[in-house]
DNA sequence: TAGAGCCTGGACAACGTTGTCATGCGCGCG
DNA sequence: CGCGCGCATGACAACGTTGTCCAGGCTCTA
């Protein structure tokens, strides 16, 4: 019979006066949070009461209300959300799940997203999924178990069918800088293949015919735009490209350095070479710094200090924060309802010369 | 009275039978997630041993399983993690409030406290203050509310009596990279007075003694150390400091850069500067660059391409993910109950030698 | 002064999950 | 053949909050 606390405890509710419940229970055990119930009990006051106060609802005296508050600044009460959110269905939190929270090209992004969610009244969640498919999968629905409200996801993998119930059950998805895979959704991309053929047009223009370049592997789907705008580029100026004059890979120093090296020796090495991401452009600018001939160089994605090197690294700029922007503003407009169909956005890219990109062909 | 669903809804469940009920609400209606007791209604069985096979605890027959599995895929079902924690009290995240996302610094950081926290099981919910302490409180306690099990904290205010009642309710809390304030906490920093010092010296030892100091506001604890290893350099040297050389307070390049020019021109001109966080570095590296003499630079804080700028740009540089890593650990620490009394570690910091350090005076 | 109406405050259920306990079944052993 | 034991399963309460509804006391008016 004393076993059954709970069931006691339950019924003593009833019967016993509230001040022994009190005694009973000493309210901010160590490790214990006060509840509403703690703080109703000292402000002697009911349950509701004292969640009106919280939630600034009307119909509390001035008097009450000061006696509520009072007691929740002595226990150090704070509304868990967990049950609130339990009970109201909507979170007001989004996640995030960028690709590797260590590039400085996912910083403004995410900043962008959390300005945004700021403005909505939301809280925003990030996770990076380290370009590993499996852990993005993992951590989008983590956080759709933590019942966010939306996700805005920069895919790693190239299947999120896997979200399918979610965005059937109402979260609200847009994805960025890469599309979804297999799943009718909203996405936030840079134009890309426009960006890296105009990149690539620049060097054609100061007369390059020889053009290297080097990108990532084209299971990504930023670097097979990429490598088409290249190609494009080279089309429209009637040029054969050369296998010898592309690599495909990791982006890793170990890996584009000899690819950057194969490529600007041989008997006919290439005067100009088009790096399609900040990594590689970092690389390839050691590379180049070291040879004895200068050549060209425009990369994709602006790196800092690039107009501080000598010469200043011309590029073809995307704007992160206008990614993230965009892409967290639409996700807001599917909860308001306001939004209906998917859509696809490009975003434009800009080129920036700064000298690299300009230095005519060296024999 | 039809506008009145929800209650015509809630007394139906009384009164019709529960077949009756799941036609009446065919599970997973647009924007509402099936439950557990949707499964268990769809899989024949009760709604607890749905609840076993989701978290795999035994005592359930390979059969009775395999028709839970089938009406939870069939439903797309996903557990509803804030009633599991309303029920469990531990939630299994942690919260990261850092400065500015956006900074290059903090990528690492908040990568190795992600590393840490995956390690441990647990889900990394950050967001940045934007260096205004009082969206910081507001985050800490919006992550509070949620119910984190422990913060990582990178001040932006001084005053963190508003985080007592939470560490008091068992909220492991850690301060990163400067300390709390007014509250006793485990904090990691680096070791700022000594990285400055060495930096200073090290312009010293190479022939200098006119050497400017361009630093944040010495309100903020590691922009007061920084100074304050300046000082003692030069003290230790011999050298008077004159006010001249130094220039404490915003970081933006509109306020460095007439500093920077003031300390290099008049009569008696810095020949070197020490530069005391890496968004001033960039700045000074931008004017130092226009002048017809060369003047020495260290900076701390270790830049993206220092390496390959004309010349290289000696620094003291951080270990960010050490310090990211560090705390994360000692908070799991606390949360394991290893812990006890809080504690302040600092990291070294390293000087990287590329050049700019290294040259000597020139009138 | 009585009745209507408003305002404040509280009791209670429900959100979806998990822990506790009870039940019923089959089986082995005495 | 009966008793007890172990195992699979389910009923039920509880986590802390919010929405709904009702009660009691007040004011205002006829």
């Amino acid at each position: 019979m004393d076993r059954r606390i709970p069931v006691d405890d339950r019924t003593g509710r009833r019967i016993v006066p509230e001040t022994a419940r009190r005694a009973d229970r000493p309210a901010p055990r160590y490790g214990t949070r006060p509840t509403m119930k703690d703080v109703a009990a000292r402000a002697g006051v009911g349950l509701k009461t004292v969640s009106r106060v919280v939630n600034g609802e009307p119909g509390v005296t001035p008097d009450t209300e000061r006696r509520v508050q009072e007691a929740i600044e002595a226990l150090g009460f704070r509304r868990n959300d967990s049950a609130r959110v339990l009970r109201k269905g909507r979170t007001a939190s989004i996640g995030l799940i960028l690709e590797d929270l260590a590039d400085p090209f996912y910083g403004p992004l995410s900043r962008a997203v959390e300005e945004v969610a700021r403005a909505h009244g939301a809280l925003l969640i990030n996770g990076s999924s380290a370009e590993d498919p499996e852990r993005e999968q993992e951590l989008a629905l983590a956080l759709c178990a933590r019942r966010v409200d939306g996700l805005v996801v920069i895919p790693a993998g190239d299947d999120h069918r896997y979200l399918e119930p979610e965005i059937k059950a109402g979260v609200a998805t847009v994805f960025v800088d890469r599309p979804a895979g297999h799943i009718a959704a909203d996405v936030v991309l840079s134009d890309n293949f426009g960006g890296a053929r105009d990149g690539v047009a620049h060097l054609i223009a100061h007369g390059h015919r020889r053009i290297g370049f080097i990108g990532d592997m084209p299971r990504i789907h930023t670097a097979a735009e990429r490598l088409r705008g290249y190609r494009a580029a080279m089309e429209d100026a009637g040029i054969a490209v050369e296998d010898s004059w592309m690599s495909l890979g990791a982006t890793d120093p170990g890996r584009v350095r000899p690819a950057a090296e194969a490529m600007l020796s041989g008997p006919a090495p290439v005067t100009a070479v088009f790096s399609a991401n900040n990594r590689v452009t970092v690389t390839v600018i050691r590379v180049l710094a070291e040879q004895p001939r200068r050549v060209a160089l425009v990369g994709f994605d602006d790196i800092e200090l690039a107009d501080l090197l000598q010469p200043g690294v011309t590029v073809v700029a995307q704007d992160a924060a206008a990614l993230g922007r965009t892409a967290a503003e639409r996700l807001f407009r599917q909860l308001d309802g306001t939004l209906v169909a998917p859509e696809r956005i490009e975003l434009p890219t800009r080129l920036i010369t700064r000298g690299s990109g300009e230095l005519p062909p060296a024999e």
